[in-house]
DNA sequence: TCACACACGTGAGTC
DNA sequence: TGACTCACGTGTGTG
């Protein structure tokens, strides 16, 4: 904890208290009224709102904008922290990691768990009873590109293949490998799509609402109407 | 980037220039090898180490210690972020994302694998033609203790189990779940183990290495006596 | 202009 | 003692 007699601020002190422009308070400080209060309700906190705004000089301008700004940053450096805190909890290590071994478990627990997940050879590509569905993002392949995974699982009906076929083209998805699983008159679409790295993030949200108005479409047809599909199951490379 | 004629060091250096205690360099520094080099070889660099040592007053040497604290706390900066770049790359995101929205992304994700690799029902329990053991780290309790899963797959034999319960008590770990599926003589033991947080990390390895000592064990006993086991499913809980 | 994110140098604490 | 980590306030760049 930084003391109170600190250097902080001191250039700007220094230089407006020889040039006699405030009278400094206690600390070094002005007084000032600090409105910053630990609700979350508001997230920006400005010192000098709603107190006295009148006759601001230049000088207190500055101060209450580096006043903000140190606070602002403070802010930020608990962010970060409480994810690491969050991070903490989810490895196997205790409080007292340091941030880089953790940060380096991280990376060497998400290489794991990723592998670990790409290795389900059949489980995950088998119809389940339920609706579901699933964009699991990948890395990031040397030439900028995002590949990953999308997994759709819903009453199978003829034209869920050209739908899902719009989709990928209208959000500039390439198809790398699909492997469709029907079963009962459902049906598994597992797709490894690659996105340009620019777009990947919108890809994959675009990607999933636009899976998951499709299934709703599914769902809102009419049940009794429900073909019997065959069987079958189709790996395209 | 800080300016060269930044304020930095500035207490002690007009400190030390007041009481004419040595002459300054061009840039307010003293003139002073650095003999920091970008080789990885070495990891500490000692900026008077090699040259004059000699007569190092003790402004000397606390300003030794302060460049030293400068440059460590730069690699620490250092191993900080790249190991932030590499999560940057093993997830959805482009390279400009900010380090909270970042950890933000990493949380989410570890929890989302986690939940994933835990919902294979029947293909992690499945006897393997393979010999594996998997140690994985789980999330901490809240009453500290550290709850993880090992998986084990290897030949049956009748002394498999109590050496198991064995480890599991020199090591001081609590079974919470065990479940055992034997088929064609060869078993898989997938064991949900709560740890006391301090040794935790500890108990992880140890695991590890005693379960492999274990399966060399087995493997190193006669295969011709090989045992037909009844195929059997146990679910402790 | 200003809110935000980052790197930096530094004081403090820990082992 | 010194090597190490962390929080802090600050300067700077960006949108």
């Amino acid at each position: 904890m930084q003391p109170d007699n600190s250097p902080e601020n001191s250039h700007l002190y220094r230089f407006l208290a020889e040039n006699g422009v405030f009278n400094v308070g206690p600390y070094g400080f002005p007084a000032m009224q600090s409105l910053c209060s630990s609700s979350s309700s508001s997230y920006h906190n400005y010192p000098l709102e709603g107190s006295v705004i009148t006759d601001m000089t230049p000088q207190d301008r500055a101060l209450a904008a580096l006043k903000n700004h140190k606070e602002a940053e403070k802010r930020r450096r608990e962010r970060i922290n409480s994810h690491l805190d969050k991070l903490r909890n989810l490895l196997p290590c205790n409080s007292k990691t340091d941030k880089a071994s953790l940060l380096a478990k991280v990376v060497q627990r998400v290489r794991e768990l990723k592998q670990q997940t790409s290795q389900i050879p059949g489980l995950e590509t088998f119809p389940s009873e339920t609706d579901e569905i699933t964009v699991l993002s990948g890395e990031c392949s040397s030439d900028g590109q995002l590949i990953f995974k999308a997994s759709l699982c819903c009453e199978d009906r003829s034209d869920l293949l050209p739908d899902l076929i719009e989709i990928l083209k209208s959000l500039h998805l390439k198809t790398l490998r699909a492997e469709m699983v029907t079963i009962g008159g459902r049906i598994r679409n597992v797709l490894i799509v690659a996105a340009e790295k620019d777009h990947s993030i919108e890809s994959v949200h675009f990607l999933q609402t636009a899976l998951k108005s499709l299934l709703e479409r599914s769902n809102s047809s009419d049940r009794s109407k429900r073909r019997r599909v065959l069987d079958h199951k189709l790996i395209i490379q």
